[in-house]
DNA sequence: GTGGTCTAGACCACG
DNA sequence: GTGGTCTAGACCACG
């Protein structure tokens, strides 16, 4: 089991910080093909926010093809399937791509550096995996 | 001087679009310490969008300490400052790197297309650097 | 301009009215690229439902391609794109066809006359295209 | 008897399974009018699920006079009666094909290729009737 | 006890 | 005036 944590305070909307961690536990492999989620009320309640939060970050993975649900048994980690092309996984990793080049430059880190903290954590995903 | 250029058509708001565009005019060297800005107003008038979207993005450039305002007379490119320090610009990068490798490896693409897309985009700058 | 009409009373959810209408209005069409869509608030208010529920609608459309949204401007009919891979689409076509094929063979319509349903309705598309 | 199967793994609800497979049977001929329905408890237990559940499909098909209740003996396949016209049950039909061919058109399918899937489809109740 | 839909209404971002 | 997020709470379907 994974503990989900959000931060009210942040700018990053509530159930985009669900989506990002549910996601990170099934990428991770931390979560199996065929775990169930927590239910709907229940995280909504351990993380006192509204059930309707809870169900719109649920939404969005079930679209996303990484949990199925099951009328009146809850959601589950779903077996992987492709389900957009080429052209618009790419699209959408380049849309989570642009801020983030926007963000490092900001700060003042080389293209070099930038490289390099990607390779780093997707070191880390391979290591989880073996 | 440098032109600044934005696209109504993208869902970037146009006052980010502007913040990404001085900053990479400074980042990049071809506007100086000292050097003054184009006026809000007259900027504004340039890019055909409301005052106020100049001003928001002049405000959000003032606050990341790369320009400074002199009341009556405008505002200028600031001496580089640093604000963070080289852990904490670190650590808010690899805050932005992990949803990415999230989504991306959800989305089934491999680490080396990632990594290509990275470099796609940082290539990107580069040329609007030159 | 295409009016929508929705059934309070009906099973279908009014979210799903609205979707299923606006993208008749696009498959058939009626609407062109580019052509905005009626604000959320205002179809709203029209249709007499919360704003919530045309947003759900909007969102659904927007995942699929369908239409674009300009933060603050709208949304617009969008210029066709594929989105999903072609097992994808086959997938969700067949969730459709189902319940079709249960409910009509319920109504004692034979296989023949489901099929010639089908192709009459695929006729008048085509017809409005030429 | 025919014995009926059902899916919990599917996101069809099971009481509609359920109807779906008495109608199939009723339509193929393989239960024939007057026929005595196995009792609401024991589908139940041979399903392995709630009696409340086969108790709503009984309901189902009642309602859609396929099926006649007698208290206390239990429940039979019908006379077949004609409930709607004609007219009536096209109507029907085509109320739900319509939504099919806006969603298959949008996500790119050719008219011959929804033509085939519902061929498909209805291949599938030929070959569960045989 | 699961999830799904909807309302009424608040507050925020962008321009 | 656009849309986006969230709450509190109701009512419903399935089992």
């Amino acid at each position: 089991m994974v503990a989900i944590h959000i931060t009210t305070g942040s700018n990053t909307p509530i159930f985009q910080q669900i989506v990002a961690q549910v996601r990170a536990a099934i990428a991770s492999g931390r979560w199996k093909v065929g775990d169930p989620l927590p239910s709907v009320r229940s995280l909504a309640k351990e993380l006192v926010v509204n059930h309707n939060t809870v169900a719109k970050a649920y939404k969005q993975l079930l679209q996303d093809g990484l949990i199925d649900s099951h009328q009146g048994r809850g959601y589950f980690v779903a077996k992987r399937r492709e389900i957009y092309t080429k052209a618009e996984r790419v699209r959408r990793v380049r849309k989570l791509v642009q801020p983030l080049v926007s963000e490092a430059i900001t700060l003042g880190l080389s293209s070099d550096e930038i490289v390099s903290l990607l390779k780093q954590e997707l070191g880390k995903l391979r290591q989880s995996d073996e």
